[in-house]
DNA sequence: AGGCGTACCTGAGGGC
DNA sequence: TGCCCTCAGGTACGCC
């Protein structure tokens, strides 16, 4: 999904016009008029600036589309992990994502359904976007803190229980990041070049060392799947 | 299947 | 000052 480095579309989107943007997961979802999309994964440190007419060229600007009244959309990216790609009507490109987990339809139980079974550590669970969609490591470790769990705990051992409270951390955490418009934690705007305000809200992401909020013991900082992983040995059990 | 390691990039910050 | 090391909102791919 999301190949290209250097998109080669640009002639293709002559002439279209944007008509909804939407998301699906961490993919920001640009639907053209002509029943295309543009699909955008941002990675680490990619951005989307809106940018009025003669405005100077953004950092780090990959790519940009100008649209007929002057205005551009910049795709800016200083590791240039980020992907852009068009995606043509009824192409499915998103067939290998899971649940939306803020939908209707990720109940508790529907949680419990996807971690039956999995020793996977449940951390690392959460980060499978291939079972839940859009959970990264910033909320997957504040949401874990605020469950009370360790993010070692294989998933499938979580008792009924414990997995009504991640249901109910996560869908918090989720809800009032994207209130606070996001976790500006070094790089982040959104697209009018606002940072967000959710990095005044971590409890533990990032934050080794410090005394945990609710019980006061150290914070400390772990690796698991390669990622960072901040947590309290005293109150993640 | 699923789980794990590696590759992809650049810049910031700390230690010496 | 500057070099060297580690770390960072993520995902795809190949191997066992």
């Amino acid at each position: 999904m999301l190949a290209s480095r250097r998109p080669s579309f640009g002639k293709q989107l002559a002439g279209d016009r944007i008509a909804d943007v939407g998301r699906r997961g961490k993919y920001v979802v640009i639907e053209l008029a002509s029943g295309r999309s543009l699909v955008v994964s941002l990675r680490m440190t990619g951005l989307l600036i809106v940018q009025p007419q003669g405005a100077p060229r953004y950092p780090y600007t990959n790519v940009i589309l100008e649209f007929t009244d002057g205005t551009r959309l910049a795709f800016a990216d200083v590791r240039r992990f980020g992907r852009m790609r068009l995606v043509q009507k009824d192409e499915a490109w998103d067939a290998q994502l899971g649940i939306e987990p803020l939908s209707k339809a990720f109940s508790a139980q529907a949680l419990g359904a996807l971690m039956r079974g999995r020793r996977t550590p449940v951390k690392v669970f959460l980060l499978d976007q291939r079972r839940i969609a859009g959970v990264g490591n910033i909320y997957a470790a504040e949401a874990l803190w605020e469950a009370g769990i360790k993010p070692t705990t294989p998933a499938g051992k979580l008792s009924t229980e414990r997995i009504a409270r991640l249901h109910a951390a996560l869908q918090k955490v989720l809800r009032k990041a994207i209130d606070m418009r996001g976790t500006s934690a070094r790089d982040y705007v959104d697209a009018d070049g606002l940072a967000g305000g959710f990095q005044n809200e971590l409890r533990v992401y990032g934050r080794s060392d410090e005394a945990c909020p609710r019980c006061g013991k150290p914070l400390v900082r772990t690796v698991l799947a390669q990622r960072g992983t901040w947590w309290c040995r005293n109150c993640q059990r």
